[in-house]
RNA sequence: GGCGACGUCGCCAAGUGGCAAGGCAGAGGCCUGCAAAGCCUCCAUCCCCGGUUCGAAUCCGGGCGUCGCCUCCA
C-alpha cells in the first residue's frame, strides 16, 4: 500500500517518499516554556505522536526532533511578572512540559535541541544570509529581507502584496520592508543576552527551528510538523531562512495539525479560554484523551469539553471490557463443545477485516477516526461470538479469541492507546481473607482461596434462592474494591485499578 | 479587506462519483433472581439552489452559515 498524506505545501495529498530508503526524518515545533501546556498544545503533540508511531509501525526508522523554545519573548515577560530570573521559568516549564508529554504517553523525541544551546549556530547562520544577501543589521539587530526570497509566501499561499494591504503589520522604520522578520534581537536591560558580531543580543524565534532542523537531520528533511496557527509567519519564515541560507530546498512535506475549539472557538492561551494538560489528567486516564482526540482526523478542528471526555471514557470502557472479558476466558480451561464452525470462520475474517481496514484508513492521511471505527465493528464480533457460546468454548475458540485480544491491544498500541495490563489472575485485597472468614468459614490466610470459598458461599446461597445472602456477600466484595460479575460460565472476578 | 478550511443522524464523527462506518445518547427486545458486562432490532439521503453525469454527500457554479490565518499562538 502507498502511504499518502496532506502536504500544506501542495495543497493536496501525496504519496510519501521519504530521502533515504526505509527511514524518515520528521521535525515538530515544541513548545516555548513560559508555562504549562493546555490541552490545544498536547493534541498537536498528539497528532504527531499517532504519525511518529504509524511511520514506525510501518516499518520505518523514524529519527524524530523536537526542540524547546527556551528563550523568548514571552518567557521574559514571564519572569518579570514573577520577579524571577528567565532561566528559571523556562527550566521549571521545560521540566513540566517532559513530564506532560510523558504522562500522556507520548514518545520521547530521538533528539530534543534547546534555542539556548544552539545560540552559536544560530549565529552563524545569520551570517551567512547576511553574507548572501538576504539579510541586515540594523541597531544591533539582524533583519531577514522577504523581498528577497523570490519563494516567499509559497508554503502560506500568500503574497507580499496581499500581506501589506492587509495593513496589520507594524511599522518599524528600520525595515526594508514592514514584513521583514528579525532574526537576532538587541538586549534590553534585563534580558538575557549572548554576544554577537551585531552585538549582545538574542535570536528571533523563528530562527531555530531552522538551525536545529538542519543539525540534527540535514536538509532537506522529510516532514515538518506543527499546529496549521504555524503556517503563517512561523514556517513561511523557517523556511524562507533555511532555503535562503542553504540555497537547498527545506523539508519535503509540511503537515499542520488542526486547533482544538473550546465552544467553537480556538483555544489559545490569549484568550483565555484554556484548560491545562495536566489538569485534564489529574481526572481522565491519558488513553481516554488520546481515544477522544484520535476519533476526529488530525487536520479537522476538534471541539473539547467534559461531556466528550465522559463519552470518551465509554467507548474507551468498551475495549477495556472486551480484553477484560477475553482474559478471562483464556485463563479458564476450555472444556466446551465449541462455537460453531461457521461462527468461528466469521470472527476469523471479522480479525483479517478490522487489520486490513486498520492500514488502509491509516495509510489514507493517518485516518484515526476510521481505523478506530474498524476496531469497535471487531469489538462487537467478538462480543457476539462470546455472548453466543462462552459458556461452550473449546481450544480453537480461545486461539481466535486470542488473536482478536492482539489485534486490538496491538493496532491500539499503534494508535498510542493502551488498555490495562492483564489482569485475569487478579491481585486480591487483603480484605478477602477475613471477609471469608465471615461469610464462608475459611480459616486459611491465602487470597485467592479465601476468594474461591466466598464464591462458593455465594454460589451456594444463590443456588438456595438466598437472594438477601448473596446479594450480601456481594456488598461485601464491592466495598473492598471487587467486583463480580455473573457469566454463563461462572461468576467472574475484577479488582478495580484505584 | 486578503488567503484558506469546513457545513453528514439529538451530540461527536468517518466516508471525496455507485444504494451513508463508528462512538455517545435514545426506543424496544434478549440474557440475569437482581446487577454488571454484552448481544439483537430501530433511529440520516448528507446546509440551500442550480449544473455536469447513467449515477454525487462526494465534481463545478452561486448562496447562506461557522471557523482559522493575516499580530504572539500548537
Amino acid at each position: 500500500m502507498t502511504l499518502r498524506l496532506y502536504n500544506t505545501l501542495a495543497r493536496s495529498k501525496q504519496d510519501f517518499s521519504p530521502r533515504d530508503e526505509g527511514k524518515v526524518s520528521m521535525y515538530v515545533c515544541g513548545p516555548t516554556v513560559y508555562n504549562h501546556i493546555h490541552i490545544g498544545n498536547a493534541r498537536t503533540f498528539l497528532s504527531f505522536d499517532l504519525i511518529r508511531r504509524y511511520l514506525e509501525h510501518r516499518g520505518y526508522d523514524v529519527r524524530f526532533v523536537q526542540n524547546i523554545t527556551d528563550v523568548d519573548d514571552k518567557i521574559i515577560r514571564a519572569a518579570n511578572d514573577a520577579g524571577v530570573p528567565a532561566a528559571e521559568i523556562a527550566a521549571t516549564y521545560s521540566a513540566a512540559f517532559l513530564k506532560a508529554m510523558s504522562d500522556l504517553g507520548v514518545e520521547p523525541p530521538s533528539a530534543q535541541p534547546r534555542a539556548t544551546e544552539t545560540i552559536p549556530e544560530m549565529i552563524g547562520m545569520v551570517e551567512t544570509l547576511i553574507e548572501r544577501g538576504f539579510a541586515y543589521a540594523v541597531d544591533g539587530d539582524v533583519y531577514f529581507s522577504v523581498r528577497s526570497f523570490p519563494g516567499y509566501g509559497k508554503l502560506s499561499g500568500r503574497d507580499i502584496d496581499d500581506l501589506e494591504s492587509g495593513a496589520r503589520v507594524e511599522v518599524d522604520e528600520r525595515k526594508h520592508d514592514p514584513l521583514d522578520f528579525a532574526l537576532w534581537k538587541s538586549a534590553k536591560p534585563g534580558e538575557p543576552h549572548w554576544p554577537s558580531p551585531w552585538g549582545e543580543g538574542r535570536p528571533g524565534w523563528h530562527l531555530e527551528c531552522s538551525v536545529m532542523s538542519e543539525m540534527e537531520l540535514g536538509v532537506p528533511f522529510d516532514i515538518h510538523g506543527g499546529g496549521s496557527d504555524l503556517v503563517f509567519p512561523h514556517h513561511e519564515n523557517e523556511l524562507a531562512q533555511s532555503e535562503a541560507a542553504t540555497g537547498r530546498p527545506f523539508a519535503s512535506y509540511w503537515l499542520h495539525g488542526g486547533m482544538l475549539n473550546i465552544n467553537a472557538e480556538k483555544m489559545s492561551k490569549s484568550l483565555g479560554n484554556f484548560t491545562l494538560l495536566k489538569d485534564v489528567l489529574e481526572a481522565y486516564p491519558a488513553p481516554v484523551l488520546r481515544l477522544l482526540m484520535l476519533q476526529t482526523h488530525y487536520r479537522s478542528p476538534l471541539d473539547f469539553s467534559t461531556e466528550r471526555l465522559e463519552e470518551a471514557s465509554t467507548a474507551y470502557e468498551r475495549f477495556a471490557n472486551l480484553v477484560r472479558t477475553i482474559r478471562w476466558h483464556r485463563a479458564r480451561p476450555a472444556a466446551g463443545a465449541g462455537a460453531p464452525e461457521g461462527e468461528r470462520a466469521a470472527l476469523e475474517l471479522a480479525v483479517t477485516d478490522a487489520r486490513t481496514r486498520f492500514e488502509a484508513d491509516m495509510e489514507d492521511d493517518f485516518n484515526s477516526a476510521g481505523a478506530l471505527g474498524g476496531l469497535f465493528e471487531l469489538a462487537r464480533s467478538a462480543n457476539g461470538f462470546l455472548s453466543a457460546n462462552d459458556a461452550a468454548l473449546a481450544p480453537d475458540d480461545l486461539a481466535i479469541i486470542a488473536d482478536v485480544e492482539t489485534t486490538v491491544v496491538d493496532l491500539l498500541g499503534v494508535l498510542g492507546v493502551t488498555l490495562p495490563a492483564d489482569e485475569s489472575v487478579p491481585e486480591l485485597p487483603e480484605g478477602v481473607v477475613s471477609l471469608s472468614r465471615d461469610v464462608a468459614g475459611y480459616e486459611g490466610t491465602d487470597r485467592d482461596e479465601a476468594a474461591d470459598a466466598i464464591l462458593a458461599a455465594r454460589a451456594t446461597a444463590r443456588a438456595e434462592k438466598d437472594w438477601a445472602r448473596a446479594d450480601a456477600i456481594r456488598d461485601g466484595l464491592t466495598a473492598l474494591g471487587v467486583r463480580i460479575e455473573d457469566t454463563a460460565a461462572g461468576a467472574r472476578v475484577t479488582v478495580s485499578e484505584s
